[in-house]
DNA sequence: GAGTAGATCCTCT
DNA sequence: GAGGATCTACTCA
């Protein structure tokens, strides 16, 4: 197992880097408890000509502002007052693309996820949507903008291949409020996963 | 099973 | 002062 290294994340075809993050693990290292995740549901964030991201025709705030940063380190936010949504920043400097990252299927420290979230027993849900996984993870705004070379905070590859034909495309959740970008293909998932996040998929 | 409303607070206008 | 890259629970059928 590795961690992925930053030109991986440091390219240009955010599409491509969303897909090939399925099946990587992400991995949390906060006081010395180590949890971590398969990465089974991602959407991508293509900055500046896309409605649904917050960087958006060039907006750039305190917020968004990691977004602009180099590839390679997280951007998380609190969204509807409740849920931590956790995202990777790719591409160059002053290109904000991102990747969200919507859901997780359990890999290690699964008890200690339960104590985060407060259940007892794991089900489909302890990981599945942005909201749920970060909380599982332990993932709070104060993270973003952590380099994910650092050792608390960290994507790796473990050699898990994800096939083609097992990779499923879909618009993305949440964003009707995007017009026609609602509907952008950019919405990557491991098909028949129960920890995918589909409710709303027709 | 499907549809809808409420929770809840940080961020930008 | 308004609204958001969501989730859950509750209603109704």
């Amino acid at each position: 197992m590795k961690k992925l290294p930053t030109s991986f994340y440091q390219r240009k075809d955010v599409l491509l880097i969303a897909r090939q993050l399925l099946g990587k693990l992400l991995v949390t290292r906060f006081n010395k408890t180590e949890t971590s995740g398969r990465i089974v549901e991602v959407e991508a964030y293509a900055g500046a000509i896309d409605k649904a991201s917050h960087a958006y025709s060039g907006r750039r705030t305190n917020r968004n502002e990691v977004m602009y940063a180099k590839g390679g380190v997280t951007y998380v936010y609190l969204c509807y007052g409740i849920h931590h949504l956790f995202n990777v920043v790719t591409n160059y400097e002053d290109i904000p693309h991102a990747i969200l990252v919507r859901a997780l299927e359990p890999v290690t420290g699964i008890e200690i996820m339960l104590e985060r979230v407060g259940k007892e027993r794991p089900d489909n849900t302890l990981t599945r949507g942005p909201g749920n996984l970060s909380k599982a993870l332990g993932i709070l705004t104060k993270h973003s903008g952590t380099s994910l070379q650092s050792n608390e905070l960290f994507i790796a590859d473990d050699g898990t291949g994800v096939k083609k034909n097992q990779i499923a495309v879909s618009p993305r959740i949440g964003v009707d409020y995007a017009g026609d970008h609602a509907l952008l293909p950019y919405r990557f998932y491991i098909k028949g996963n129960p920890f995918v996040s589909g409710k709303k998929v027709k």
